[in-house]
DNA sequence: TTTGACCGAGTTGTCGACAATCTTTGCGCT
DNA sequence: AGCGCAAAGATTGTCGACAACTCGGTCAAA
């Protein structure tokens, strides 16, 4: 983030973690197609490392799911499927939802008006962009976290931005985005900050589950009309 | 491929694997003490392996947050203090609240009877054991994790089984087990059988939330007693 | 006395080589 | 021709050794 050049060198300490950062980020990418097998010795001089360093990177990603592994054959980029997607729709409803409640009643005053800010950027960026789908992905994302990062539970956060964030955009990488709605979850989000604002937990996660539940059905929808 | 005795080779394939699930047993069983630094050569002795496996099965015990790391200084076993507890159980009501709600939708006939067996041999062991705090700590884990599996959610079982639980089993081991309250669990239990029996989805996530809720704040007043 | 650097012991990080296992290929048999 | 088995090849699992780094102690200088 803040070196330029040759910064990879310096930023993560060992080899082990430099791997599993790249590694990570090619996978959720979809530079290495999901579903591949792919052999360690490979990795290992993709990455210019041993194979000790990446099998421990890649321990950490099976934890993550990104990898599957079976014993003595190998290992194969996970591939997240539509059933595996809507599973993680709901785990997400219901880990937001909670992270909603707790950001009404624990974000600080700048906080909010940080999250307000971030609303009125995008209000500006949509009426220029119009229906652009993935700038609001974006934009999207930025306003889960804040939400996530207010709640002030680590526990919280760490299942939602260190787990199952990264499954949903490897997803969003494999099918070439599905049909979002970037007016109408606009509005969803104004009114979820409108009560984080009015410090009113119950509404705050009624909204924020609805508006996820919105988007697992949209998902749902799109799925059966390209099926 | 018959080896009746040696059998530790068979029954996990590799030593790494061997590893995390005796080095996770130890951590949460508190025989090793939590917040004590170790270092990798001891460890490996310990479980008769290399330094090579062991390096993996902690990778994979940082990922569940059971051990910390520092490069190059060592690992030191996790500690879950009081406030991070707290943060788990909001979680934990997020999660088992979805899954109750899942379960009361997607849960066999079947399952739902193998449900009410448990409570009711609960009901029989209870009645003989009166309060004692540790079968019920273990007969409600059960209960748990039925619904878990009953909502037919492998990630919300996968989050809940394979990453929180061990967490705050490890806290039951590290301070003696605060004081819980059988009879009255055993009360709301049975009122979330009866709601995932009735199909009403909303009841039972609000039951279960509820449930969990009471826990959390059992454990907040017992923290305050006591300190 | 205190501060600072230096040095050595011990631990972690990394690597290359060897052993164990799976997969594939090719041969022989039915 | 098809099937089964066996050997070869390739890949993963494991190990021991060396390099890099941290931490504690020691000594010298202000």
């Amino acid at each position: 983030m803040f070196n330029p050049e040759f910064d990879d060198i310096k930023t993560l300490r060992t080899a082990a973690d430099r791997v599993f950062e790249s590694l990570q980020d090619a996978i959720v990418r979809g530079e290495i197609p999901p579903g591949s097998r792919v052999g360690e010795t490979e990795l290992a001089v993709r990455f210019g490392t041993s194979r000790g360093p990446l099998r421990e990177a890649l321990r950490r990603l099976e934890s993550r799911h990104l990898v599957e592994r079976t014993p003595h054959v190998g290992i194969r980029i996970a591939s997240l499927g539509y059933a595996a997607l809507i599973e993680i729709y709901y785990v997400r409803e219901a880990l937001e939802g909670m992270a909603a409640r707790l950001a009404a009643l624990h974000m600080t005053d700048t906080e909010v008006a940080g999250l307000k800010a971030l609303l009125a950027a995008h209000e500006q960026d949509e009426a220029l962009k119009a229906d652009t789908a993935y700038f609001q992905q974006e934009g999207d994302l930025d306003f889960h976290y804040r939400i996530i990062q207010g709640s002030h539970n680590a526990a919280l956060a760490e299942m939602l931005i260190g787990e199952l964030y990264h499954r949903i955009r490897m997803y969003r990488y494999q099918v070439s985005a599905y049909a979002n709605r970037p007016q109408k979850a606009f509005a969803e989000h104004q009114r979820i900050v409108e009560a984080i604002e009015a410090r009113d937990g119950d509404l705050a996660e009624m909204l924020m589950r609805r508006h996820l539940s919105s988007a697992r059905q949209n998902i749902e929808k799109h799925q059966k009309e390209h099926a």
